[in-house]
DNA sequence: TGTACATCAGTGAACGCGCGTTCACTGATGTAC
DNA sequence: TGTACATCAGTGAACGCGCGTTCACTGATGTAC
């Protein structure tokens, strides 16, 4: 690895430009080498243009490091699952489209969502701080949607919105783990068709849940 | 780390004693350390009472005696799931119990699961020899357990048992993977409860499909 | 406008560590005579 | 039954490596006078 050119010398106030680029460089790196492991402290400042004590100027530690990655990756997967939903005015459609909007976004980062979901959680990192709170403010934005369905009657009028976007988490989840850890293994041909096929079945399931629920209330009807 | 008491040496055609126990090691001290990165070549060597070179006797590198770890776990994996659901008669009951099994197998054997299941593809294994072999199998027999509730006329009969085998494994894998890889997330005190909630909901999914496709094949009745 | 000085972003060299792996060897085990 | 010898499971020491991190330092930048 040939260092780039040296760079210039931030001016004064300005020591978060280079934070900034750190960060920058560390993702590229995540995403150019497939494996956290290749992500060492000294490729990162080197990418930078820069010794590798300097990183230290900027984060306390290389966990520190990679956990504000971290926060900023779960952002990006918010993001998108909300610009996926936004304007979707059926709520089980947007719902839809959130799930395959989360599967979409694992299989195109494949490293950056085996560093958020798949590794390993850190010993002494009791809350995860900066990855946990957009952590729980992502899931937030589920719960909502799932509610807006209860809110329709999609879902049943009983049911607790936090376990239904569990199930629906860890279908989707399930099957963008899969893809990414068993690339080996024989997929259909058609990788989207199969992720579809489980959003739908998962949402189906929960629909039918509601309805059984309700005809169990109202026998007559 | 100190070392036990220096093992007798083995007898002339007994070497395969020695492999059986680097194995068994190796598998302990995943559980142990809970870190896969924390098992050493040194530190199994340790473990049986041996020194480091010896692994190379009957191991040509640290990949090969891992990935026989995985074969033999994902062997036990497949054991447990058939135990669950032998001797179970509607199929679909059979189904639930092998993927509360799953789930349960996989809690219960944290790193193990990471290691079969969250690790990132070896880069040279093309197929992962003993552990794809072995993942082959217990796949098959999911398939065949899906294409029971099929012959039982519970899931649709035009249904691909393949497709539905993967929505099924997607589901208890992603349940599976987020409590063990999220351990800090605010989870329901209940985590059985959610696990069967996510079984029984791809379930219901699934049937329902079936439900579907036959009143739109035969739309009279 | 010019000079002395404080600041502090970034440097260069080195630290200790644990790792996977290699290699020449030893000495108990089993066998041939 | 006794002895010389071949085998090969296991040893001891060392290899080179890349890692995260530390520390005393340098020298461009900005400021006070």
């Amino acid at each position: 690895m040939t260092a780039q050119a040296r760079r210039h010398r931030a001016r004064r106030g300005s020591g978060d430009l280079l934070r900034a680029e750190i960060l920058t460089a560390a993702e590229e790196l995540l995403v150019k080498t497939g494996s956290e492991e290749l992500v060492s402290v000294r490729a990162i400042a080197d990418r930078v243009g820069v010794t590798t004590p300097s990183i230290y100027l900027h984060f306390a530690d290389k966990q520190t490091l990679l956990d504000t990655v971290c926060g900023q990756v779960f952002a990006q997967l918010d993001e998108r699952m909300e610009q996926a939903s936004r304007g979707v005015a059926p709520p089980f459609e947007a719902l839809r489209r959130r799930g395959m909007a989360y599967v979409e976004f694992g299989l195109a980062n494949a490293e950056h969502y085996r560093i958020l979901l798949l590794r390993r959680p850190v010993e002494g990192a009791d809350a995860d701080s900066t990855d946990a709170s957009v952590a729980a403010s992502a899931f937030g934005h589920l719960v909502d949607a799932v509610q807006a369905c209860i809110d329709a009657g999609t879902f049943g009028a009983d049911e607790d919105p936090r376990a239904l976007a569990l199930v629906l988490w860890a279908a989707v989840h399930g099957i963008t783990a899969l893809l990414i850890a068993k690339p080996h293994f024989p997929w259909p041909a058609d990788r989207e068709a199969i992720a579809d096929l489980v959003v739908r079945t998962a949402g189906l399931g929960l629909v039918m849940r509601g309805q059984l629920a309700s005809m169990q209330s109202t026998p007559g009807a």
